[in-house]
DNA sequence: TTGTATGCGTTATCAA
DNA sequence: TTGATAACGCATACAA
């Protein structure tokens, strides 16, 4: 803003280059007049212009984030991923909240690309897998979250979660406990995440050898009100439910209302798990069983993998990364025998 | 990156400065031509370069916002708040996690102003009164979140959380119930909001004419864990205790479940109050009665207060915005006479 | 209504 | 080891 290089070198008696030279830790300075200029800047108090060194080296050291809704917990632990390991490395994040509205979203692709990010690290829940092929074509490097491309794009790499291992850990669990009555409930049916889940608990299931009419998918909204009230149908439609998974654990949490409104004591006559293991998990009684996912990974991971995509500029598509699920036994599951 | 503004010109047989005007929607492009233009910009898949138009009007549609840790839902909301008014008004914001760590606080304002944001918007937990002021002079705009500065700085705006009068409320609210045994669960010493929050607290006992032993601060870390351990020693050394208010609902979580386990009924034995009404507070049992904050609406006051500021670049310093708490009265306080 | 020249602050390129 | 000059892509100021 205020001082530039071009003062820099006219108090050092140099020229601009020198400066620029210098305080970038650039060869062809002398040790001394290096030390010297550093020392000068400092002075002065010269702050480089972000903006100016863009356009000259066409690299902001920025990149996007996009999420649905930062205040979902499981977003705002991503995004502190994120931000952990821009900060590391000297980038800086553009947080845009989609607000699960698809022209809100299309819309924060545009600003970013005028922005001129390095890179974007995109939470998608909605956006039609065509538009996401799409889009992505905008940016250099994307690094996409559980969500995939139809067909493979060099500069897009994907991070996912295993929801079908982490769908199949849940009902082994529960079968291994002789809680051989099972409902999923199961969220929005709209979600790329919890397609994968229907499916691989439904697969869980019938390896398991099941009868069809011991388990059994309810849909809800992502909410405990959701939650609450696809637990009354479950409750209702299969009375002798003995094991139920939710979708996330908000459900989880209306699931556990309502189980304790029509007198199914958790865990004794229901055990009740939930999904992503956010804060909330710990802080209700009881204490909420759920499969944990490693949200702050996740995005670290994801900020990891997009620096060194921009870094080395390789082209190329990368293998899609994939983190594991845990189980995590609490107090809604029974205790080890 | 691609395709630029002279490529446009040169296609649309004009020159740069008559796109750049039709792009722009300024005066001084026939209709017609403008038209032209713009379609072919848009057929030509032309997106501007925000860097280039940041080096040449010296404004980048950009606003930092620095929070303590976004994956607390109180900055979470906040976040989400900033950011649906910046994109309303075509803003982009970088998100910086402090961290609740004062050299990285300090690194984020300078990577900001590297970036050569147009505002900041500063939620600071813990940097002392004098540093906070020295670092306000690096932006043109700064909206301070709950936090003052000791000599007001015309281009510094405060929006604040009416914390005394919050306490009054609560401590009132106890003594028109008849609990007039009040402890204040009152999280880190070291915290400003929790300062201001003390004062009114104490203030407010005095002023309702309590016994000097009828009324007792507690410190804690700001957890459910922090919030736990104190209330063990508030109940060991005043059995008595009918009412607790806690520095927010996180502590009063903790609270909640020390009183469970030391034989206290919520609310029959103690009325329990928290504070920021977070959505955890309606997730437990009892739904916790709170001093509900406006934190989206903290957010989206600050963006707004802050986009004016940098439209009218209006110089001459403004009264601090307040918000008033509200009181919520939900499950953990006894129900209305 | 349109166009030309110039500058924004920095780095790349090439020359000394 | 240093420096001069030309980009980078756009908008401002001034001319035509």
């Amino acid at each position: 803003m205020g001082i530039t290089i071009a003062d820099v070198a006219k108090a050092a008696g140099v020229s601009m280059m020198t400066v620029s030279r210098a305080l970038n830790d650039k060869e062809g300075v002398s040790a001394t007049t290096r030390r010297r200029i550093v020392d000068l800047a400092q002075e002065m108090g010269y702050q480089p212009s972000g903006i100016a060194r863009g356009l000259a080296t066409k690299r902001t050291a920025t990149v996007g984030l996009i999420v649905p809704d930062i205040a979902n917990p499981f977003f705002a632990e991503i995004a502190r991923g994120v931000e952990d390991v821009a900060y590391a490395h000297d980038y800086n994040v553009f947080l845009l909240n989609a607000n699960e509205n698809i022209a809100r979203e299309l819309n924060a692709l545009v600003s970013l690309q005028v922005k001129q990010v390095d890179g974007l690290i995109w939470c998608s829940s909605r956006l039609p897998e065509a538009e996401l092929q799409e889009q992505t074509t905008r940016f250099a490097h994307v690094i996409l979250i559980n969500r995939t491309l139809p067909v493979p794009h060099a500069h897009v790499t994907t991070l996912q979660i295993d929801d079908v291992n982490g769908a199949h850990q849940v009902v082994t669990y529960f079968i291994s406990r002789q809680r051989g009555k099972i409902a999923f409930i199961a969220g929005p049916s709209d979600s790329q995440s919890g397609a994968k889940r229907r499916a691989g608990f439904l697969a869980a299931c019938r390896e398991h050898g099941l009868a069809e009419n011991d388990y059994r998918l309810f849909s809800c909204s992502p909410t405990s009100a959701g939650g609450y009230a696809a637990a009354q149908s479950a409750l209702a439609e299969m009375p002798h439910v003995n094991g139920i998974w939710s979708y996330n654990d908000l459900v989880a949490v209306g699931v556990l209302q309502a189980c304790r409104e029509n007198g199914r004591a958790v865990p004794a006559d229901v055990a009740l798990i939930g999904a992503d293991n956010i804060p909330l998990a710990t802080l209700i009684s009881p204490q909420l069983s759920t499969l944990h996912v490693d949200k702050y990974g996740l995005g670290a991971q994801a900020m990891e993998l997009l620096r060194e995509r921009i870094a080395t500029s390789q082209p190329g598509p990368l293998p899609p990364r994939i983190l594991t699920p845990k189980l995590i036994l609490r107090e809604s599951t029974p205790p080890a025998a």
